[in-house]
DNA sequence: CTGAAAGCGCTTACAG
DNA sequence: CTGAAAGCGCTTACAG
């Protein structure tokens, strides 16, 4: 049958107190008493019950990770697994678990849920990954008290918060082609500007633009939709331009992904036509055709950080710096050539 | 403050069991308690604490998804992501969260920490992705009675499991290549032959050869290491081989991604010198350059199936066939031509 | 240093 | 149909 902490006391021939106290390792028990609780749990294989300590305790010691996209885009897209990698490093070496929670924007009930997954007390915090600028989980947020670190940067919000810094890996990528001397680069984005990243990565492009005394083309900078789909057709409409650019700033490695395929279906030489830089990353962009230019992000310790930020806010600690931007570097490849 | 059962049950007027009745959908309240204790937990934003609810009632909801490949597997690999979407689907609509629990192989005490996870009760079932054949997890399991279902395909093995038939997808990706009229056909599985997966493409591999009468050549038999990197390796042996093959079929989308650019920086004519076939069309397969040939898994149906017999499992109920075996099929684009 | 007791917030027979 | 009570398996002041 089940071993609770009963059948230990009584085998060990002490009080519940007591076998609690050793396995809380609290200081004021007695050496022996100590070694003869664990001996008879040990026998008897007992493990305390998680959610009688959880009830008594008030905490649960889970994370739950929220994703806001569509639960499809929480497992698919490669940078988000990395990110939640480092969330679960840095977890685990505090002793949280991970609830893996994907709440869809398009999810009738998906404001419920949250508020429900909260109030239930299904965890001590939660990160919260990639909602849009707009997203009503903000105005829900507002009433709750448990601590909350968001994946995403939010002009304008207060809640805490931990990404890479997209503004300037954009630049980076849009000023590595300027110095290539490319002058007419269009952009296609990561997904639509109701996401925080897309408008960045926009914003660093046009910049750099602005800063080279290059002129802005709406024309030429259309939305992706975070898949190989939506760059392959973004990719066709520039390719259709009746100028078409010299380069383009792909801000995510698997919307260039599609950009390429459009490209070669097009029979336009790469690198040699267009150059292309993408974002993120991925592991496979070393192993495209041509080999990937694109900007690292330091995904898993995006999530790292977002989990140990949390941490600190569920500990009660009042962290200084709550709004963490993590630098992005600029790895060169084959993609992208001298004009 | 904290709402309970109890300020709900003063407000409404009724006992706390009134309360809890409510909220368990029980048939035996008269319509206007009902009412009337729902009316008060709206207007005190009352969600019943899921700690005591679990202690009491002696089950979680949650299911615990366990890799045992590293950790870094289970959040990289393209298609354990699939499974992960299909586990959490299934298991939404039944009402269980999921616990993501990665335990590295070469974890000192993965082992310990499983039993922890069973005897704590940290989930009402598990669901195991990925062990070697020789896993200690499974001597570990012997002891337990926690519900418990493999992904993977272990014979000899009880335990209920859910998996695609890499035998036969393996089959159909060899018999293709030699449809074609390829008779020298190299291999570099997924990985290690210690996972099952790799044994049974490699013997679907084995077995389609031997039926076309086709000899088998150990040389060109190499193990990939389920990365880009280690196909990448393995390519270069095989085109090193005094006999180079015609064809390869690489058990792996990620491993042929590496075996693809090997053979391009070795200048070979792809799919003209080399035709290649893969294994579980990830995402990217169809935008590699060439497009490549696989074999598609169920993915998500397989997390769909191991999440579905778990539930049942836990319910108690005796699901007939345990040991599940789901159909692949082959994609044919442009990677594999006629030799 | 240790035991007995109260209590965490629920569910569920048990009476009525 | 409903309330009072016992109990789930722990932790934690409270005495000693």
């Amino acid at each position: 049958m089940h071993v609770t902490i009963k059948d230990v006391a009584r085998k060990a021939g002490v009080g519940i107190g007591t076998v609690s106290r050793v396995f809380n390792r609290s200081p004021l028990v007695s050496q022996e008493t100590q070694m003869r609780v664990l001996q008879a749990a040990q026998e008897l294989g007992y493990h305390p019950d998680v959610s009688a300590r959880r009830l008594v305790q008030g905490r649960t010691r889970i994370i739950a990770f929220i994703e806001r996209h569509t639960p499809r885009h929480l497992y698919v897209d490669a940078f988000m697994s990395q990110v939640l990698l480092g969330v679960h490093t840095e977890s685990r070496e505090a002793g949280y678990h991970i609830l893996l929670e994907p709440f869809s924007t398009t999810d009738v009930n998906g404001d419920n849920r949250l508020i429900q997954l909260i109030r239930e007390k299904h965890a001590d915090g939660i990160i919260i990954s990639g909602p849009r600028i707009d997203d009503p989980i903000f105005s829900t947020l507002k009433d709750e008290t448990l601590p909350v670190v968001l994946h995403g940067n939010y002009p304008g919000v207060a809640l805490p918060s931990v990404d890479a810094d997209n503004f300037h890996g954009a630049k980076l990528a849009t000023q590595h082609l300027i110095q290539l001397g490319h002058t007419r680069i269009g952009m296609i984005s990561n997904g639509p500007f109701e996401y925080t990243a897309a408008v960045a990565r926009r914003d660093g492009y046009l910049a750099a633009l602005e800063e080279a005394d290059l002129p802005i083309d709406p024309a030429i900078i259309l939305p992706g939709g975070f898949s190989p789909e939506s760059g392959y057709q973004a990719m066709q409409v520039l390719l259709a331009s009746d100028q078409r650019p010299s380069a383009v700033f792909v801000a995510s490695d698997t919307v260039a992904v599609g950009a390429i395929k459009a490209s070669r279906a097009a029979g336009v030489n790469l690198p040699g036509d267009i150059a292309i830089v993408g974002f993120d990353d991925i592991p496979w962009a070393a192993y495209l055709t041509p080999p990937l230019t694109t900007v690292r992000l330091p995904a898993q310790e995006i999530g790292r950080q977002a989990a140990k930020l949390l941490i600190q806010l569920i500990d009660g600690k009042s962290p200084k710096n709550t709004q963490k931007l993590l630098p992005t570097k600029l790895i060169v490849r084959g993609s992208s050539t001298p004009v």
